[in-house]
DNA sequence: TCTGGGGTCCTAGGACCC
DNA sequence: TCTGGGGTCCTAGGACCC
């Protein structure tokens, strides 16, 4: 049996969680740069409150009827992250942090239908009493079925936040009334054609024959059917897998317009994306380099994206900034006032499995790669930093309603006043 | 007054080469 | 001289997730 749980309204709900006071009350949480809503705590939910709408179209509600609004505070939510994972990882046999917010819970005991939903009450009564956090639990066979019945949990009458897809009545009563585009994996546009098909409901998915969805569509959507009949096709290993890509990307503050500001942003994407390589122990054969004005201004859409080739794949950050030069060239263009770039490492291969060449030159420096990460992660990013990224933030992130960091930092602690 | 997220994977199609 | 198939590389952009 697998459980998903997550948390409603994440960063939301972590923001109520220091501020006792809004418990009550609707909070919104906004995304990088305050630009979009990217958490509604449950509250907001009925206020008819959306997800990933940008800000300024929602603050007409926002001000009638008195939300609170925060900026993104990551460090907060890592934290209580932490600690609500940890909580359910309590209760399994097994666990997958699939995101922030969301965790796939395996089991590997049979019990009835009611014990499992007293599990499920009972994951969500103690990650409430533990990190105050509200949870949703959805159980099934498959993981597919397990988000389904978490989905089910929270948008269907009666469940209050606990539904368990295990027998046969309860998987066509809750995929009946389920949108096919709440399947997971079947998005905006699939579910478009699945219903030109006369698809409109996850059930009615369930019901396909998986050679014919498999030719019509994917292999991945072949695996979505099988898993909403019951038939586990989605595996994963007690380590992620690798990423087969990274990216490192940010919309500015404030416009950027000149080559050297560009430059500096983009030397500091290559430093986040090649750190979270050299977590995976992977080496880089290419990248590629992006920047944009923003589609939303009058201006005509440039776009640009170079890709560039390592002649020895690299782990080394000094490697790639030092080919980011020439890649700007390429890509700047006066006149544009830039509102996004980021750096992706396209061509990972795994340092485990490199065979090296004998005859290459190989710049990297391991040591000193190992001395830069275990720098930053004691004292913090940008401890040790490439020059070229530059020592003053003139590009920092809009966060007009940042809170405390208030589980990370002495300085943040809370105070009561008695 | 101005304001529109971030990450990963996949693919169509043009450019280029043989 | 004109015409042609097929492969790889690269860029833009779509699709999905949160």
């Amino acid at each position: 049996m697998f459980f998903l749980c997550d948390a409603s309204g994440f960063y939301s709900s972590a923001e109520k969680v220091m501020r006792p006071d809004l418990r009550k009350k609707p909070v919104i949480t906004l995304s990088n740069n305050d630009g979009c809503v990217v958490a509604v705590c449950p509250i907001a939910k009925r206020l008819g409150i959306k997800k990933f709408v940008p800000y300024f179209q929602v603050k007409d509600v926002v001000e009638k009827y008195g939300v609170t609004v925060t900026s993104s505070n990551y460090e907060l939510y890592h934290s209580l992250s932490t600690k609500m994972m940890d909580t359910i990882g309590q209760f399994a046999d097994d666990v997958y942090v699939y995101s922030i917010d969301e965790v796939f819970a395996r089991f590997n005991t049979a019990l009835s239908h009611e014990s499992w939903m007293a599990l499920g009450r009972e994951i969500r009564k103690t990650v409430w009493k533990e990190v105050r956090l509200p949870v949703g639990a959805g159980g099934g066979l498959t993981p597919t079925l397990a988000k389904a019945a978490s989905h089910a949990g929270k948008r269907l009458p009666g469940y209050n936040g606990v539904a368990v897809i295990h027998s046969e009545q309860e998987r066509v009563n809750i995929l009946e009334q389920m949108d096919v585009t709440d399947v997971w994996g079947v998005g905006r546009r699939l579910g478009q054609k699945l219903r030109t098909l006369g698809i409109n409901k996850a059930l009615q998915l369930s019901q396909q024959s998986p050679a014919r969805i498999r030719k019509q569509f994917s292999i991945i959507l072949e695996n979505t059917v099988r898993e909403l009949n019951g038939e586990l096709r989605i595996h994963w290993d007690d380590v992620r897998p690798d990423k087969q890509q990274i990216y490192s990307t940010r919309t500015f503050g404030t416009r950027v317009t000149t080559k050297a500001e560009l430059h500096k942003a983009i030397t500091g994407h290559c430093e986040s994306a090649m750190r979270k390589l050299r977590k995976q122990r992977g080496l880089t054969k290419a990248i590629t380099v992006f920047a944009s004005n923003s589609p939303h201004d009058d201006a005509r859409y440039y776009r640009k994206s170079v890709y560039h080739q390592f002649a020895i794949p690299t782990m080394d950050t000094r490697i790639v900034t030092n080919a980011i030069p020439a890649v700007i060239d390429k890509i700047y263009k006066p006149g544009i006032c830039f509102y996004r770039c980021g750096v992706g490492l396209v061509e990972i291969l795994s340092a485990a499995n490199y065979q090296a060449d004998l005859f290459a030159e190989n710049k990297d420096n391991p040591k000193l790669m190992n001395v830069l990460d275990a720098v930053n992660d004691r004292y913090g990013k940008s401890t040790l930093q490439i020059a070229s990224k530059g020592f003053t933030k003139t590009h920092e992130m809009k966060r007009q309603f940042i809170t405390q960091r208030a589980t990370t930092r002495w300085s943040d602690i809370p105070t009561i006043q008695c």
